[in-house]
DNA sequence: TTAGTTTATTGGAACGTACCAATTTTTTAA
DNA sequence: TTAAAAAATTGGTACGTTCCAATAAACTAA
């Protein structure tokens, strides 16, 4: 085990959420929390203050921690316990596995846009890779992405088919976990109806997004362009 | 001022980070950032967290703490610090004030995914609000909200015309801070293209939101429906 | 020179303390 | 009975300490 503390509570905290346990939608106080776990303030502030950022819970200074009740209540459209990037709900896809077509895969220039995004020079060229994912023969979203050859240097068919993130870990010990995401929507081109299936009053979802490496260079550029019916981002916002 | 000091911290990082002050792209160890400052590791450690979670900054444990090179570099074409909803970008808004037309203002009974998402008894009536939202002459969003009536007891159309939220926060000293999110796109309806000047292939983003009160109580739910060009949302994330 | 080992560096988790600020509850006074 | 004042409650900020774990740097031996 060794879990941490905090994390510790969390789930405790969220199993005792789950069965009522508090009638009054109230969480005890922080001191109260920390004795009967017999944990430090600090770490039940922590568990607390993930869960806050989680949507989960509500702290008020002087008034105490409130529980949320969409939490508790029924799962809403909201899938909650923090940020969901989901690539779901569109209909049920219970069992069936994702899959991946290439569609190119060639070694390129990077534009202007790129140079920018991946902090390249021009000079650094950036194998460009174009993939169609799919549940089983239900095409969802193509996927453009960009990565540096200097990052990759040995980058082949083979492994663009698998997952390049599984690559990295494994072989470089690289873990690729934090990214910037920005998401929007266009009318369908003509490409994506062919490839998406969809009609020309229908949309794409389009989530462009930079990947990073744990030292913070960025890794990968890519442009995901979902079938509508299969994206749906979910969040939970503090507005300052 | 009186500003917190890891806050004071954040700022002056930042400072240096623009100023170039860092030119290995990596900041200070925490423990001399301590130093220099003359604050406390835990107070450094908040705010380098903060930076980290905003996406400016990276850490690795036994490494040190790297700069985001983009957020050096094109801190323009990247909405940085962290989630950004953007009613942006489209074109320039510049000098362009906000407008608002109510197109509707009447009161009714719940929807059971009302009653769902707002944590509502089928006899807890609602506001219905649908609002035009527009730059001067130019409008980029259809909201429908619904907010329950024993939450705002006296709404009129006059409150309903500025801003709740600023109701709220004056005559009740409640704010509204939190909200929960999803996103995602659909067809453009009918409706949609005569309010939004929209052709029947181009798509409207949505944004339902849930708002909260401080103490969590959900207090509005609000539909959201942009002109595509409008709308665009950014944000920095950490998986897992 | 190289490969393995040891040491130093660096961020992470957890504990505990002191004091502050917003809110609620209780008490007091008119 | 009511309104103002005081006290208690409750989360927030900040400091500081101890130990740990991942990584990098230095060292040692073949």
């Amino acid at each position: 085990m060794a879990e941490l503390i905090y994390k510790q509570l969390i789930s405790k905290l969220k199993k005792r959420i789950t069965a009522n346990e508090f009638p009054d939608m109230k969480l005890p106080d922080e001191r109260s929390l920390s004795e009967t776990y017999e944990i430090s303030r600090s770490s039940v502030k922590r568990a607390l203050g993930q869960m806050a950022s989680d949507g989960i819970i509500f702290k008020k200074r002087g008034s105490g921690t409130f529980i949320n009740p969409l939490y508790l209540k029924n799962k809403t459209v909201f899938n909650y316990a923090g940020t969901n990037l989901g690539v779901t709900d569109g209909f049920e896809m219970n069992g069936k596995s994702p899959k991946v077509k290439v569609l190119s895969f060639e070694v390129i220039a990077p534009s202007e846009d790129l140079q920018r995004n991946l902090f390249l020079n021009a000079d650094d060229f950036v194998y460009k890779i174009v993939r169609l994912r799919l549940f089983e023969k239900t095409p969802f979203m193509i996927e453009t992405g960009y990565i540096p050859i200097k990052i990759v240097p040995n980058l082949s068919r083979v492994i663009v088919k698998g997952s390049i993130f599984n690559y990295l870990e494994d072989a470089q010990n690289q873990a690729v976990t934090k990214s910037s995401i920005s998401i929007y929507a266009e009318p369908s081109t003509e490409n994506d109806q062919a490839l998406l299936d969809l009609k020309s009053t229908e949309p794409v979802s389009i989530m462009d997004g930079i990947f990073f490496l744990d030292d913070g260079t960025p890794f990968e550029y890519s442009s995901m362009r979902f079938h509508y019916k299969f994206s749906k981002f979910n969040t939970f916002m503090s507005v300052k």
